[in-house]
DNA sequence: CTGCATGCATGCGTTTTTGCATGTATTGCA
DNA sequence: TGCAATACATGCAAAAACGCATGCATGCAG
């Protein structure tokens, strides 16, 4: 029974932040997960590496001191990783990313970003598409879906669930506060041509002012102050103006995947870029769901 | 996304060993669970770092090259075990250890070796007894047990599960396999005082020749050629001389156990004993199941 | 050439790990 | 003093990792 080397990590990373919840968000996972690997390492060194004050993790002596020598652990991985960076030819040529357009502007941006700032040597050209290109037939590379199922001749990794919620401008969301019976006017897409099934019973008002076939056009017009939208809450939240509205509530909504061929899949490109997509999915997972 | 620590520590022993079944030797997991880390670490880089040959796994230059950074992080993680250890006091005093005798002298004893080894100011008394001793009242600090639960009070771990099967000396045995027919002379515990029930069809002369209240002494029957004996599969298969015989099949026995005061349980002593102990568990599941 | 041993791939059921929901304590601020 | 925010503990359900059984390929000894 030999100490694990994550969780030599995990004790690292409590001690630079000094909370669970900190050390959490650094690795990507729940911070209960990190309180049970502390536990563990706990039992498995026999040794009690950190007190527990209502305002965090304090370290011991012997937490510290797995602190140093797991950062020298960390200094090694990052040689490592320089190593097979230049080992093999640095990454470059063409790959062509295709996304929903709100998805990229509302939630892909910092991961373009991060990825060319890495490989500025590949060529990124990013399709913003509703329509689902054929991977098959190399319109794109790589596609980030919003469907049920990752497709059957490709290779796909589910990344996100979602919610659908409704959304307005700060206006309207306190009138509506304020006076429930208010009328609520929707903005619908036409896609789904009548209103939400389970409304709130506490809003009995409600009609129809608009339909559209556009979702950037609806994210306008609730900015603008038409009325009330249900959107996917990762839009919501991240435009500025709009706020949640109680009249529906959260709904399901068919899950975010990141796909591509079955033969490119495992190059290290595409790899490359799964990598940095997946942990900014990871890191913001709470943006998605009510 | 990153590369976890274990993978890598992973990568090196495959290096090391040339093959998975070797890897998963060291590090006490079985082969298929290697198998996957390899897969997942190959998926997370991007990188291809074993040829599958059907003689073994053979390192490609990037795994090359993560077993030697995965072995300076290995020297980093030896370095702090030693600051550790010399970090607390030594550790000493007295530890007593009770364990059934025959798990002791068939199994146990390169634990003894190696623990004494390991903490040599540590004075460890056995007490080699098949009766239970009472941990509340300390009279052991730890216990290995065989049953069904690890007790209320008690902290416990589950370490192995076992089965039992008949055994003979080799000419018994060579006579049963040429001869179904023989009589079949059984030697029987006490305790369970009648042929055991489910029976081959394909032996269908038993009968019982003694009983006896001592399971040192019936192996020790068993290798005089007295008969046949239904034991723990770990004594018969680590005896001298004796093979098992198919009269019996295996069946089901009660696991094996770690047991220790709830408030002992914690402590560098036991927790150093049981590091060791759980080791050598899992390095031999094998000797104790069909 | 056959039988046997070693090593690996794959499908299935179980165990372990992880995430989520709820509840408590403390701090800071109105 | 009361309310919101932060941090943690704990019980439960979902997801991931794991071990095992079976089957195939290769190498070696008889």
């Amino acid at each position: 029974m030999q100490i694990s080397w994550d969780d030599l990590k995990t004790v690292m990373s409590v001690v630079r932040h000094g909370t669970l919840s900190g050390a959490a968000q650094e690795l990507g996972v729940n911070y209960t997960t990190i309180a049970r690997r502390i536990r563990r390492a706990e039992e498995t060194l026999g040794l009690h590496l950190f007190d527990r004050l209502p305002e965090g993790y304090q370290p011991t002596e012997p937490a510290l001191n797995i602190a140093a020598h797991a950062h020298q652990m960390e200094m090694s991985e990052h040689n490592l990783m320089r190593t097979l960076q230049q080992a093999g030819p640095p990454l470059s040529g063409g790959l062509t990313l295709t996304a929903p357009p709100l998805l990229l502007t509302h939630f892909l941006m910092p991961v373009v970003e991060a990825f060319t700032d890495l490989y500025p040597n590949i060529d990124l050209t990013v399709l913003a598409r509703n329509d689902v290109l054929d991977l098959t037939r190399r319109e794109a590379d790589i596609a980030l879906r919003i469907s049920t199922s990752p497709g059957d001749t490709l290779k796909g990794l589910r990344l996100l669930e979602q919610n659908t919620a409704s959304f307005a401008n700060a206006d309207i969301a306190n009138r509506i506060a304020q006076d429930p019976d208010t009328m609520i006017n929707w903005v619908l897409y036409t896609l789904h041509a009548k209103l939400p099934s389970p409304l709130s019973k506490a809003f009995p008002n409600n009609r129809i002012r608009m339909y559209c076939d556009d979702m950037s056009t609806m994210v306008s017009a609730a900015q603008a102050g038409l009325g009330v939208v249900r959107m996917p809450m990762f839009i919501g939240r991240s435009t500025t103006g709009l706020v949640q509205v109680p009249v529906l509530p959260p709904q399901p909504y068919p899950d975010i995947w990141v796909v591509g061929h079955a033969d490119l899949w495992a190059s290290p490109k595409l790899t490359a870029f799964r990598n940095v997509l997946v942990t900014h999915c990871k890191a913001n997972r709470a943006l998605f769901v009510a």
